[in-house]
DNA sequence: GGGCGTCTTGTAAACGTTTACAGCGATTTG
DNA sequence: CAAATCGCTGTAAACGTTTACAAGACGCCC
């Protein structure tokens, strides 16, 4: 019925092992490679019966699509990226979780990569993945260098920064405000009584999440008439260690603060530790906050008092904006989304 | 000097936005395709003043080498992947770390994905990872269905099994051997005078990981005469709260363990915390045990005895692996890693 | 000085898909 | 009943690289 075309004769040649291409497929359907390419990508477009017998080519070969073929002709990966800052911290993986799960409902996968909070590693990911040809990025934050942005813009990438809330910037962000998060944290203390609150904050240089964190319980400690003296704030990398020594050096200080706001839940699972290895009672000697609500904040003793946030709704948001924009529409405005402090047992009065 | 291709009249109609290709480079610095192409992949083959103009042509253009296309001609698309059983467990993120930095050396790319300790998600993910045309796998544990390994061998992808180590089974492995090390725990409890032993073990249904620890732990208590009661075994997910909800039923019991060992750290946590509410001195009334040596587990009051994990050495020997198996090289035999007991505060001799 | 490697470069054919376009019955419409 | 429309299928040209092969330049040896 059909000619052998010239390529099919090539394909007799090659070595067994090979896989099974969409030729094949169509060779032994009896179909064109078309209408083979039509089954998978259009279904309904195929009559039933040739496409029955398609189906049961693709079976018997163990055939299975050559992704970059598919993303060369049509000049679509089906995959977006996501470039974290680290994964050793189990709160970016709900999120990434979560993304995967819709990713997935549209046939698209996800690809990671992680930046070791290093904005050099972060562009060499991102450029990595564009070269493999994501069509659409996802990142944490929004501080980077602008040649990154310039990157993404030129060749005209979707992304979104996730963990912020920029509503006034240039890029498109799903998260929450970190500020006025932090903000709340200060305000809770303060009205709890507290007037010497320290704060251990991450490395604020490149990572405007903790920058803003840090910016927010300044903000919040000047509206009652507070303010945040230079040793009362310990910068550092996020773990436990750090966390540890921190708060040494802080009650060190005299007077010594009753209250320490950490960046992170890590921070603060190490200020706690080191309380307790200190003797000073928490909350009796001093009160610790945390942010993010890691699982194990809830389990320590005494369990932290911290912000939780959205995580999953990240994940699913920042999914389903990229696959839109991916379809062709538009950027829509910057999405925000709600924290919860959440009030466990590791706050309370200050000792009098 | 040169007539322009066909292609080349072509490009000109092309959009503004359209990415600069090989052809672009090649046209502005005046040179053929197959020389930016040589630039690219064997510098050394080329001249080094047509290399210089070829490398200003790329910069000048911001040319990025559109991946799928050199995967489609060079049936290599630089590019491994792994799949975690979940991303959760911090455990695997410093593998994975070490994974990647050691394939950045020679400019390949780590695809993650993650399967929940699910198996049908776990061979959803590889089959993307193989369409997305990886060039090796790495995967965690042996236990899978047959069908995946038939789909890896039919697609002749390398692969390597980590956190296992099978010198006799039909696939590569690295990693470490989980029944000796679990065997090691229980002896070293024995030896320290406790016979009434108890364990929290993973799900070991399609977990050959956990199947391993815990057929350990009743091989090191059948050497001395003792046995792993039904009821003195308990197997739960891998979170914290499963963890002390198993802690919470085992010592229900009559005769109370004087042991727990944990399938891993963070079900130890959970113990550990358990053991705190249920105001159970640790060890003098129960001796606990994790497994991984996570961070938290030396930071924790008191701190976790546990087996530390060679994770680091396992991410960069696998890349290495892959790598070779790639270069043509056939699988070495499986290799062993050294596992470390960390012995610190939470185990003691049992209550008298 | 002619023959012969060696080294560099260009030509053009893959690589495995998608998709615009054309063709062709079958169905609807006037 | 012819014309127009519609639905399905096949043909063949992309997509952006790599790479076998050929061709040319150059140096070397006898």
């Amino acid at each position: 019925m059909m000619l052998p075309h010239r390529t099919d004769r090539k394909r007799l040649q090659r070595r067994q092992s090979d896989r099974p291409t969409l030729h094949d497929v169509a060779a032994m359907a009896e179909v064109s490679t078309a209408t083979v390419s039509r089954c998978l990508n259009a279904r309904d477009s195929v009559t039933p019966e040739l496409r029955a017998r398609v189906e049961s080519a693709i079976v018997e070969l163990g055939y299975t699509p050559h992704g970059p073929a598919r993303a060369l002709a049509s000049q679509r990966a089906r995959t977006v990226g996501v470039v974290v800052p680290t994964l050793d911290n189990a709160i970016f993986a709900t999120g990434i979780q979560a993304m995967q799960d819709r990713l997935s409902q549209d046939d698209y996968t996800l690809l990671l990569a992680s930046s070791n909070y290093d904005p050099d590693q972060e562009r060499k990911q991102v450029r990595s993945l564009i070269e493999r040809g994501v069509d659409g990025l996802m990142l944490i934050g929004e501080a980077r260098p602008a040649d990154l942005y310039d990157l993404l813009d030129q060749k005209a990438i979707p992304y979104v920064n996730t963990w912020t809330y920029r509503p006034d910037g240039r890029h498109p962000s799903i998260g929450f405000d970190n500020r006025s998060s932090a903000r709340r944290i200060a305000a809770y203390l303060i009205d709890m009584g507290h007037t010497e609150i320290a704060m251990i904050a991450g490395i604020t240089d490149g990572n405007d999440r903790a920058a803003d964190r840090l910016d927010g319980v300044g903000a919040g400690l000047a509206e009652r008439g507070l303010s945040l003296a230079p040793g009362r704030v310990i910068e550092c990398r996020y773990d436990i260690g750090d966390g540890r020594r921190a708060l040494r050096r802080l009650m060190a200080a005299s007077p010594r603060p009753t209250a320490v706001i950490c960046g992170n839940d890590v921070l603060a699972f190490g200020a706690l530790f080191e309380c307790h290895a200190l003797g000073l009672s928490v909350p009796g000697d001093v009160s610790v906050t945390g942010f993010d609500d890691l699982e194990l904040a809830a389990e320590l003793s005494p369990a932290l008092t911290t912000m939780h946030v959205p995580s999953e709704s990240m994940g699913r948001l920042a999914a389903e904006h990229l696959l839109h924009r991916i379809d062709g529409q538009p950027a829509p405005g910057a999405i925000r989304l709600d924290v919860d402090l959440i009030i466990r047992a590791s706050t309370g009065p200050p000792p009098r």
